[in-house]
DNA sequence: CCATGAGCATTTGGATGAAATATGCCGTTT
DNA sequence: AAACGGCATATTTCATCCAAATGCTCATGG
C-alpha cells in the first residue's frame, strides 16, 4: 500500500484517504488505533510488530512505536513474554468507563454553559435540525456523525482542552458500542429531545440544569450499552 | 559544537543511576518523568535523544521511547521541527488541572464512600494520626509522603483502576507545586482536618459529604497554587 | 507410555547507521 | 541595504542488524 513519505507530501491535497500524521509512526498509531476502536481487529488478537510492518511495507520502528503508545492508552495489552494484543472489554470497563465520562462530560458541559458566548450556539441548533431531518428520513449512517459532531462542539466551548482530550480518549475505548445505541430508534428519538433540551438550558447559561441534563443523557447511553454487552453473551467479569 | 552542554551535565547528573524496571526503556521513562515532574529539569530546557542516550550510556530507542509516552502525557513538548522541550505551566494549565482533578476525585471519593468495607477506614486513620504527629514535630519532609498515600488509600478503595490511573496522571502534572501547599503551616494544618472529616464522612457513608468535603479541598490547594504561581511566576525547589 | 531436556522458532528489546527535514546563517544579487 | 537562495547543521525518524527471553516440539531415555 501507497505509505510513502514523499507521496504523502506531493500529493497532499488528497490526504484525507491516507492517515495525516506527520510521521510513519503516527500513521500506524492512527490507523491501528482506527482498527481497534472500530472493531476491525478482534479483541483477543495478536498485535504484532513484524506482521504490521510487513502488511504495510514498512520496517517494525514504527509500528512499535504505535502499539507501546496504544499499550499505554489501554488499547493493547501485553502478555507477558508473547506479544501484544487487542485489549477486551469487560462488563465493568464499560461501567468504570461510562462512570468517568459522566463526571467529565457533565463537567465539560457545566463549564460551556458559563463560558461559551451567545453566538456559539448557532452551529449546534443546526445540528440539532439536521439530525432531526435524519431521522425523519431514517438516514440512519448520518445520526452518528452527526451526534458526535454536537458533542465535540459542545464541549469544545467548555474551552478546556486537557478536559476535551481526555473525553475523547475515553470515548474511543467504548467506540465499538456507539452504533448500538443510536440503531435503537427511541434512543435516536430521546438523544435528540435531551440535545435539544442542553441547548435551551445552555441559552438560559443554567449551568446545573445543563450538567444534570447531560448526566442522565449518559446514564440511558450505559444502560442501553450494557443491555446490548449483556445480550450478545460477551460477559466475561474478572475480578 | 553548539550544543548546550549545560543540559547535558546536569540531565546527566540527575538521570546516573537509577536501574529499577523492566526493560530500559520504562527506566528511561520513570527516571525522565520523575526528573520533569520534580522540576529537576526546568521547564523550556530541550530534551534531545542523543544527549539524553549518551548521558546514560545507552542508544537513542529506549530514550526515543520515553520521550515519545511523556509528550503524549504532556509532560513534555515539541517545538516544531526543533525538538523536544520540557512543557512549562500556564496559568491557565493549572486552572485546567485543578479544575478536572476537583470532579475526578471527588467522584473517586465518592465512589470510595459507597465501595469501602468497614474494616478499609483503619489504615486511613493511623495516616491521619502519623501525619499529626509529624506536624507537631514540624516534620515537614514527612507530611508530603503521608499526605500522598492518605490520597492514594482513599481514592484506592473506589475500586476503580481507571480512575486511579487518571488522578495520578493528573497530579503528576503540577507536582512541582505539593510542596508549596503543605510548606505552609496554616494550610498543612487545614489539610489534615480536612482529611479527619473525610474520614468520619466515610464512616457514615455520606456520598454526598466526602464529595462535597473533598471537592472543597482541592478549591483551598488550587487557591495556595495560584497565590504562589503569581507571586513567584515559577516555583524551582531543589530537591 | 510418560517425563524431561535440548534445540528451534517466535517475538520483543537495543544499537547503530543512513535518510529526511527544518532552520539559521551567510553570501550574492538587485 | 534588503531580500532571496543555497549550504551547513542539529535532530528526529526509519531501517536493519543482533541479542535475549520464552514457549513449543520432538526426540530420547526410563
Amino acid at each position: 500500500m501507497p505509505f510513502d513519505r514523499k507521496d504523502v507530501a506531493s500529493i497532499s491535497y488528497m490526504l484525507d484517504s491516507i492517515p495525516r500524521g506527520r510521521s510513519l509512526g503516527e500513521q500506524v498509531y492512527e490507523r491501528l488505533k482506527q482498527a481497534v476502536v472500530k472493531g476491525d481487529i478482534e479483541p483477543g488478537a495478536r498485535v504484532v510488530e513484524s506482521v504490521i510492518g510487513e502488511s504495510l511495507g514498512i520496517s517494525r520502528t514504527p509500528v512499535r512505536e504505535a502499539i507501546h503508545k496504544l499499550e499505554k492508552e489501554g488499547l493493547l495489552a501485553r502478555s507477558p513474554s508473547k506479544g501484544f494484543f487487542v485489549a477486551d472489554l469487560k462488563r465493568s470497563d464499560i461501567e468504570e468507563t461510562f462512570g468517568i465520562r459522566t463526571v467529565l462530560e457533565s463537567y465539560a458541559a457545566r463549564l460551556a454553559a458559563v463560558h461559551h458566548r451567545a453566538n456559539e450556539l448557532a452551529p449546534l441548533a443546526e445540528k440539532v435540525e439536521l439530525y432531526q431531518e435524519c431521522l425523519d428520513r431514517g438516514d440512519r449512517e448520518a445520526l452518528l456523525g452527526i451526534n458526535t459532531q454536537f458533542h465535540e462542539m459542545l464541549y469544545g466551548l467548555s474551552r478546556s482542552p486537557k478536559l476535551i482530550k481526555m473525553i475523547n480518549d475515553l470515548k474511543d475505548q467504548i467506540y465499538r458500542f456507539r452504533r448500538v445505541i443510536l440503531n435503537r430508534d427511541d434512543m435516536a428519538k430521546i438523544s435528540n429531545e435531551d440535545h435539544r433540551l442542553m441547548l435551551e438550558l445552555m441559552r438560559q447559561r443554567d449551568a446545573d440544569g445543563v450538567e444534570r441534563v447531560v448526566r442522565e443523557h449518559l446514564l440511558k447511553g450505559k444502560d442501553f450499552v450494557l443491555v446490548e454487552f449483556d445480550r450478545k453473551g460477551m460477559v466475561k467479569e474478572g475480578a
